[in-house]
RNA sequence: GGACGCUUAGCUCAGUUGGCAGAGCAGCUGACUCUUAAUCAGCGGGUCCAGGGUUCGAGCCCCUGAGCGUCCA
């Protein structure tokens, strides 16, 4: 790595410039720059003849004789400067003709605009603040190349406007989520990530070593325990936003850490939660995408209400025909064969029955929808439904075929959890949460709980394709 | 884990039947005081992903491996 740095052609020539710079009194690593403002503000308050202090990274050049255009950006906006020999000086002039394009300067001057209406700023006075030595992406096609895009995001955010774009609305729904439950009375607790068991879902957790304890912990693969521990102890509503870390494989869809949001509320059940999370992704999608017609053009979402609320169980039967759940387990294997799904002998009729759902019926629906009353073997922390106890009071929201949000009235009698903890153990009594069976047995407030994948929900509502392009730094394999 | 595809200059990409490694942008030199993919003239720039094989000769054909992508499990 450090041989082909110092071989390049490019870095050799940035090198004599910094060098050049330096002789002719330009510090290539400057100080601190007292700015106007940034970009976005000077062009808000441009004024003809205003004299105003930026900085940022010279982007483009151009260089014509005696004088010279280039465009400086900085987080907010991209900005034309322009100079001339004879207003700045023969020296101060040559030297900025040495600047390369990566480099970040400080600028002095008075705002005017060009015979082509491009608000620009007339240069007086520059420095240096930081030499760059390595080439940026060509201007034109940005950086294409996945691969870099993903292991050197600082060229993709330098060189592809709409990814710095995307992040933003990233940033922003992140915000709002905060702001939305705080408004309504949520507060934000932090759980522990590094557990000795790693409860409330069903995934293979990352093992970890804990030197000082000589002991085995594992990373988190949900909160959901230790929050309704907080249920028990009092803290009536709450949520935490933060990583969850799941031991699977890379995919469009999968990274192996990711941010997940989960409500709890005391009092609620799935209705309250289903009123919630409407509110809460439409005021998302009008406050920071600014319209409730989501999604890529190939692939648009209408969150427009009425959302659709359907039981798994009609769903089920759309596809497979009314009389599903009357079938054996024979004759719905061939059922399932003949609607092009490959069966597992080992499956049960849930097992079989989710598999249909998941392979024919998730991605068809695209507008916001409401799975209700699922098996209660799919959702071993959920209370049951009043009027059939094989099912679940649940829902599972789905948008642009993705699950967004699971939901649940959450399950609060420690007996009947001890027996679905039990039932999924299968007979390894070390697999059950003793701690979070005590808990309960204090007395959990009824509640209404909820989690949603921030990440799967940006996708959703940016169209954008892969999970990696709504994480700043997604895993790849290291090289 | 499996199948298929991609990997060539700093970046974006061509590369014919196996016969001297190409373009645009970028860089360097020069001209040019309202340009904006600036323009014009000239010049330099390659571990063709890595390793092996076939061949007089391999970017191209064969084998192994790596990373990335797509689909499947």
């Amino acid at each position: 790595m450090e041989s082909s740095l110092s071989e390049n052609e490019y870095r050799e020539q940035r090198i004599v410039n910094l060098r050049r710079l330096g002789e002719l009194g330009y510090q290539p690593f400057g100080q601190a720059y007292q700015r106007s403002g940034r970009l976005s503000e000077i062009r808000e308050g441009f004024e003809e003849n205003k004299k105003v202090c930026i900085a940022g990274r010279l982007v483009t050049k151009r260089k014509m004789g005696k004088s010279l255009f280039a465009h400086v950006q900085d987080g907010s906006d991209r900005f034309q400067i322009y100079i001339k020999k004879n207003k700045i000086g023969d020296d101060a002039f040559a030297a900025f003709k040495v600047l390369d394009v990566g480099d970040h300067i400080g600028v002095e001057g008075e705002l005017f605009t060009t015979k082509t209406g491009e608000p620009t700023l007339k240069v007086t006075e520059w420095v240096l603040l930081s030499k760059s030595l390595l080439p940026l992406p060509e201007k034109w096609h940005g950086l294409q190349d996945v691969e870099t895009r993903y292991r050197q995001r600082y060229l993709d955010l330098i060189a592809n406007p709409e990814v710095r774009d995307l992040f933003n609305k990233r940033i922003e729904t992140i915000k709002k989520i905060r702001n939305f439950l705080v408004d309504r009375g949520f507060c934000e607790v932090e759980t522990p990530m590094i557990q000795s068991l790693a409860g409330g879902a069903a995934a293979q957790p990352f093992k970890t070593h804990y030197e000082a304890l000589n002991t085995d912990m594992y990373l988190r693969i949900a909160p959901e325990l230790y929050l309704k521990k907080l249920l028990v102890g009092g803290f009536d509503k709450v949520f935490e936003l933060n990583r969850n870390f799941r031991n699977e494989g890379l995919s469009r869809s999968h990274n192996p850490e990711f941010t997940m949001l989960e409500i709890y509320e005391a009092y609620g059940d799935r209705q309250s939660m289903m009123k919630l999370v409407q509110d809460l992704i439409l005021d998302i999608a009008q406050s920071v995408f600014g319209t409730l017609k989501v999604g890529s053009e190939e692939n648009p979402v209408d969150l427009s209400q009425p959302w659709r609320e359907v039981p798994y169980k009609d769903l089920i039967k759309e596809v497979t025909g009314e009389d599903w759940y009357d079938l054996n387990m024979e004759a719905a294997q061939a059922k399932a064969k003949s609607l092009g799904i490959e069966t597992d002998s080992a499956w049960n009729f849930v097992e079989l029955t989710q598999e249909v759902f998941e392979k024919l019926i998730e991605k068809t629906l695209i507008n916001p929808t409401f799975v209700t009353r699922l098996p209660v073997e799919l959702v071993p922390l959920a209370k049951q439904c009043e009027d059939d106890s094989s099912l679940v009071d649940v829902f599972e929201l789905i948008v642009g075929g993705r699950e967004i949000a699971p939901a649940y009235t959450e399950l609060n009698n420690p007996l009947e959890q001890r027996k679905r903890f039990e039932e999924q153990a299968a007979g390894n009594p070390s697999k059950i949460d003793e701690d979070f069976l005590m808990a309960l047995e204090y007395g959990m407030p009824p509640a209404g709980g909820m989690g949603i994948g921030i990440d799967r929900l940006i996708m959703v509502l940016s169209g954008a394709e892969a999970i990696r392009d709504v994480i700043l730094f997604p895993q790849l394999k290291p090289l």
